[in-house]
DNA sequence: TATATATGTAATTACATTATTACATATAAG
DNA sequence: CTTATATGTAATAATGTAATTACATATATA
């Protein structure tokens, strides 16, 4: 869990996982090319993501292709709508008005 | 986003929105006590929380309560379905032969 | 007012993350 | 076989995280 959350917690990990969803099966290096940062930072990331279970990869040659794999979203969407689910339909309402209380914040005190 | 996922991806974190969940309205030294590290590092933990808009927090006299604030997850859950309900149903089988050919790896080498 | 309670701040320490460059290995193509 | 290509490994540096102890501030209550 703190894997998954963490491999997610970082802007170019999302976007590794979205070019894969698009187009899957590339190999390191061309996946690399779509970054500004070197090839050996887009490995460490996707060590990241294999470790989350987020990329799945398969050696192909002297090539590595990589693969989105949804599951442990999926998962971890399925836990927040039984979790959550009943609790967002009806306290979300009370804490509105918290949230809209402390954003309103700033001009209160004359 | 780094700031949500980066706040979910550490089990104390996780553990505090459990119990605000169940219990709102908590002072940080009540929910402190539920853990067996310090309140100053629950009191970090509850600053990363903040950030990341997964807490709201009220002065009441010298205490100050915490409640959750299920918003930012409720985003993530509804974007997911968007980005990848279809890709889900769809995709997914293919996938599920990489990763069980992954899986099963480990005895194939006589 | 004095005191106990609740929270907040500062300084410090150990460790993890993210990125880099330089070098090593494996495989395809000429 | 030699060379270019694709990936992997090692060492290193800068920054960020997570925890601690000691001290400071604010507020309720005897």
């Amino acid at each position: 869990m703190d894997q998954i959350f963490h491999a997610l917690s970082h802007e170019t990990r999302r976007k590794i996982l979205d070019l894969l969803r698009d187009q899957p099966g590339q190999g390191v290096g061309v996946l690399a090319r779509s970054f500004d940062v070197s090839r050996i930072a887009i490995m460490n990331h996707l060590a990241v993501l294999e470790k989350a279970g987020l990329v799945i990869s398969e050696k192909d040659g002297r090539s590595r292709l990589l693969y989105l794999n949804l599951v442990p979203l999926q998962m971890i969407h399925e836990r927040w709508s039984d979790e959550y689910g009943a609790y967002w339909a009806g306290r979300v309402t009370a804490l509105k008005d918290l949230a809209e209380r402390k954003t309103a914040e700033g001009g209160e005190k004359p």
